[in-house]
RNA sequence: GGGCAGAUGGUCGAGUGGUUAAAGGCGGCAGACUGUAAAUCUGUUCUCAUUUGAGUACGAAGGUUCGAAUCCUUCUCUGCCCA
């Protein structure tokens, strides 16, 4: 089976182009290809973890991966944030980003070995671009009329089109010969919301007389309702457990839509699809084990198999009774802290007010018993040292009196 | 450059001088039901204090008024039309 039908039958694929020229080459050669990341924030989220996914297939094949930093286009901002154009960022940012981005990505994809990855960054070409020599250069390769035929644009043509935004696609096919010229890059992979931007790059190269270059797409995950996933009350759902610890991430695929197991399992882990479908031929109540298993894979691939394990661990202890409580998530606090307090350290409330809503709803309870009283005391000489805050059905928080 | 329209809470979107901390939808959270699922129903959803209370808030800054999201002035931004 060639690589690419091996992202099919794990349903990452979604468009492609120029596909059997594409096939015969990974076929025969191993081609570098590139994904981009945009280094706005010093972690990636559940967003960019498909496309590693498959730059981890595609490696595992044989290719050579090209990590593609945007440092040159992340410091003019998005333009789909119409509100507030991003803050140039300064190049200390930029590489700290960088810096704690390899880490997650190194994950996924190997820097080490035959056809190990490299990382760039577009700010070295991007920056010192001369605008006139540009212009001339790469914008005559381009025609207004074309590119407003695409649906990215025509969309926007109504809510109002900055020549920025389709200079976006101008700078981003640029990317594409840049890497191409320098490193023989010869496939762009990205999320489907690219593919204007990603086809741009593709005849760019074509047009410089080069007929060897090729892109494919990947399926956004979304939910059964068509949204994007990974989104929590807390924002988005990171990689770095810093920011999303992996409880939380464990819990969070615990829980997905009966729907959204079978794509997680396909797209997020690397069980064998055989196993993929035997997990997910049952339906109701049993569909909880598949769910068990997608929660522990993933963040296993994310957290490492231990983090994995003491998730997994908390969870059957919360929730079955039968883990040990060592590692459910805990904060440490002040003897004699009042139970509004005592929330709001745990990450149950943001104010004092909605903890108190919380504990007039009943969302509340101490080592199993409602909290109905807003002013009760947790002290060392009432309770044991370790006491178990729950609110809701499945937020447990350890309180440890100092 | 000229004309017109608009900017409201996480989001969408009502509201045109006073019971407006601002309808309704979505989203979030909690309760019931359940499988740590979905659907459904109920409650809740600015901050602080909590018996009544106070403070902020309707793009920004001023002003009119006993009283403004609502009226006036200037500014910023966005869209549409004409050039």
């Amino acid at each position: 089976m060639n690589i690419l039908d091996k992202l099919r039958e794990r349903d990452y694929v979604e468009q492609t182009i120029y596909e059997d020229k594409l096939i015969e080459m990974l076929e025969n050669e191993n081609v570098p290809f590139y994904i981009g990341i945009d280094p706005t924030a010093d972690s990636l989220h559940v967003g960019h973890f498909v496309t590693l996914m498959v730059a981890s297939y595609m490696q595992k094949a044989g290719h050579k991966p090209i990590i593609l930093m945007g440092g040159g286009t992340a410091n003019i901002g998005d333009p789909s944030g119409k509100t507030d154009m991003r803050k140039m960022m300064s190049k200390e940012e930029i590489n700290h980003n960088v810096d704690c981005i390899k880490a997650q990505v190194s994950k996924f994809i190997s820097f080490e070995g035959e056809n190990a990855a490299i990382i760039v960054n577009n700010a070295d070409w991007l920056l010192d671009l001369k605008f006139v020599d540009f212009m001339r250069e790469i914008g005559t390769q381009f025609t207004v009329s074309k590119m407003l035929s695409a649906d990215c644009y025509k969309n926007r043509l109504e809510t109002g089109l900055t020549f920025f935004e389709m200079g976006y696609m101008l700078m981003q096919s640029y990317d594409f010969l840049t890497l191409y010229n320098k490193y023989g890059c010869k496939l762009q992979i990205g999320g489907n919301d690219q593919w204007s931007n990603i086809i741009g790059g593709v005849n760019l190269i074509r047009k410089f007389g080069h007929d060897d270059s090729f892109a494919f797409t990947i399926k956004l995950l979304t939910n059964k309702e068509g949204r994007k996933m990974g989104k929590t009350e807390k924002g988005a759902l990171w990689l770095d457990k810093e920011k999303t610890t992996p409880y939380e991430f464990y819990q969070y695929w615990r829980n997905i839509d009966d729907k959204d197991v079978r794509k997680v399992l396909s797209m997020l882990t690397f069980l064998p699809m055989e196993e993929v479908n035997k997990l997910t031929a049952v339906e109701g109540e049993e569909l909880n084990k598949a769910k068990k298993i997608a929660a522990f894979e993933i963040t296993k691939l994310v957290h490492g198999e231990e983090e994995a394990k003491k998730a997994e661990d908390a969870a059957n202890a919360l929730f079955s009774g039968s883990g040990s409580m060592e590692n459910i998530p805990s904060v440490q606090a002040d003897d004699n802290i009042g139970i509004l307090d005592a929330i709001i350290l745990a990450g149950f409330a943001p104010s004092k007010g909605q903890a108190r809503t919380l504990i007039d709803q009943g969302g509340i309870t101490i080592n199993d018993e409602k909290v109905t009283e807003q002013n009760l005391i947790l002290s060392s000489n009432n309770f044991e040292k370790d006491i178990i805050l729950k609110k809701g059905k499945k937020s447990y928080c350890k309180i440890i009196l100092k």
